[in-house]
RNA sequence: GGGCCGUUAGCUCAGCAGGUAGAGCACCUGACUCUUAAUCAGGGGGUCGCAGGUUCGAAUCCUGCACGGCCCA
């Protein structure tokens, strides 16, 4: 069995059990983050020593280079790592044995000591007490390199995390993104609000749903793939400011920009209509890029985004016709599904929505620079209101970077009776076969009747835009636990077994 | 769903004229009191993704499956 190392191990915590000492003690007393020791002293010069300056800081050994009598060691956490040099004559001979044989790379220790940089100028402590906080049982991965392999990373994102800093630091500034946002909002005047997952009709997008069983009703339900009607609801209800910020859930296709389970912020404000919200978007996103990184140019898997507000706008039907030729608007079915055709493209189904979805995805890689897509056909937008100057579009727009779209928003479609239209619209899609067509939801329509003062609506994704901001190729990297397909894996469940027994 | 590529020690990777496995890191033993991929000497560690097939002989060739990555729909 390859089992060598972790034996090992587990005979030096047998082995510390007989000398009475604790593998898994119980708390340290951390007084310093190696972040804050940086911040702290990193102006000493090359082999100053502040030995009055105690301080203790914890975490993870990543590297040990013994040299006989005295030893460098650095340690990680959250904040990064710090360099630490113990030596016998500071701690004596039997706490530095044990430390030469028990303490290994991947282990938790405490240390107390003072700050000094070394004759090579880097920032270190020196050790006078150290404890050991937690045993590792398993090696860490390969010091140098890392860990490569991307099924175990996101099989497995705690090694990920131990062994790639830039893995923490990525889940770090999604943490960071997430509460600017809130931060944000809660200045305006925004209200964070929280809606059911689990509805008994999937409401406000587009999207096949997961279904789920209610046993206490005997009943089907789903896991929502939006919060938007029932948000909608709360500013009938009287909210004027609100959002909220969540998962939601898809069961469709999973691709680099795609996750079944995914993160949305959707902000809904009483008043506004969807150039509040333009307005909104630009405001929140450059300044959230600009709090980040301190500008509002970032690189993107090499190619230089600019977030400086105000971003271009342009408008679907003309964009479509300017790079391909044909009119949303004007052409006939006919002629829109013959322009598909010549290029082998097929849409699952007939529908003026469905080949317009279609001939904007041809289009859509065009879209480099934060870009707001308006002004959709009311054919895709069965939630959206009108367009106030030509009744054949929408008050609606998209924000799109790099050929993403990062989010959705309209003025918010507050008349009822056209609501119920667009319903009814909606369910005879849906009966000819478009499981992605919006489900019908009469009491959305009810809540309407009882009054939605004039209201604009904003949906962002989160994963998306950390994504953005972490230049990260793929969606699952920027999910800390993916969806990966299980898989039987023998030499776990043996492990398994074997510690169960 | 289709195409291409990958799966070898805990990790990162070699090995593919078919001749029963190799390095570095990690781990163990020893030397070394300012190193930073520390260094030096020695050692242990592998059902080469799974299942079939071809062959005297398969990590290597063929087929199927699983899982993953990238590209396309």
């Amino acid at each position: 069995m390859a089992q060598e190392i972790r034996n090992q191990k587990l005979q030096k915590i047998s082995e510390l059990r007989e000398m009475k000492v604790n593998p898994y003690p119980y708390r340290f007393e951390k007084t310093h983050s190696s972040g804050q020791i940086r911040e702290k002293f990193d102006h000493l010069n090359p082999s100053e020593a502040l030995e009055n300056e105690k301080i203790s800081t914890a975490g993870r050994v990543m590297t040990i280079r013994l040299h006989g009598r005295s030893c460098f060691f650095t340690l990680k956490d959250f904040d990064g790592r710090i360099q630490a040099y113990i030596k016998q004559d500071s701690v004596g001979e039997k706490a530095y044995e044990f430390f030469k044989k028990y303490v290994d790379t991947g282990d938790i220790v405490g240390i107390r000591g003072f700050p000094f940089k070394s004759k090579t100028g880097e920032l270190t402590i020196f050790v006078e007490e150290f404890q050991l906080l937690c045993k590792a049982v398993r090696p860490l991965p390969e010091k140098w390199h890392g860990l490569k392999d991307k099924e175990l990373a996101y099989r497995q994102r705690y090694v990920d995390m131990i062994a790639n800093d830039s893995t923490i630091e990525r889940f770090r500034t999604r943490y960071k993104a997430m509460s600017f946002i809130r931060r944000f909002l809660t200045e305006r005047g925004f209200v964070e609000v929280e809606t059911p997952i689990l509805n008994f009709i999937p409401g406000g997008g587009s999207a096949r749903p997961f279904v789920t069983r209610l046993e206490a009703l005997d009943c089907d339900v789903y896991l929502r793939i939006a919060p938007e009607l029932h948000l909608k609801r709360y500013i009938v209800g009287g909210f004027e400011k609100v959002f909220e910020m969540g998962k939601n859930f898809r069961n469709e296709g999973i691709s680099y920009k795609h996750s079944p389970e995914f993160t949305s912020i959707e902000i809904y404000q009483a008043y506004a209509d969807y150039n509040d919200m333009m307005e909104l978007t630009e405001q929140m996103i450059s300044s959230l890029v600009h709090y980040l990184f301190g500008t509002y140019k970032i690189t993107y898997q090499g190619t230089e985004i600019d977030f400086t507000p105000p971003w271009r706008r342009i408008r679907m039907h003309e964009f479509i016709k300017e790079k391909l030729g044909v009119d949303i608007l004007e052409d006939s079915d006919e002629k829109l599904y013959a322009f598909l055709k010549e290029r082998g493209i097929e849409p699952e189904l007939r529908t003026r929505g469905k080949m317009i979805e279609k001939l904007w995805d041809l289009v859509e890689d065009q879209i480099v620079q934060p870009t707001f897509l308006m002004d959709h056909p009311v054919d895709i937008s069965p939630l959206a209101k009108r367009h106030r100057q030509d009744p054949r579009l929408t008050e609606r727009f998209e924000p799109i970077i790099c050929g993403m779209e990062l989010g959705n928003a309209f003025s918010e479609l507050n008349d009822p009776q056209e609501q119920l239209e667009r319903f009814v619209a909606q369910a005879k899609l849906l009966e000819a076969g478009d499981k992605e067509a919006h489900r019908m939801d009469l009491d959305f329509v009810r809540a309407l009747e009882y009054g939605m003062p004039p209201t604009g609506g904003l949906g962002i994704g989160i994963d998306r835009l950390v994504m953005l901001l972490t230049d990260s190729p793929s969606i699952r990297d920027v999910i800390a636990f993916p969806l990966v397909s299980q898989r039987f894996d023998e030499a776990l469940d043996e492990e398994e077994r074997s510690a169960e027994s």
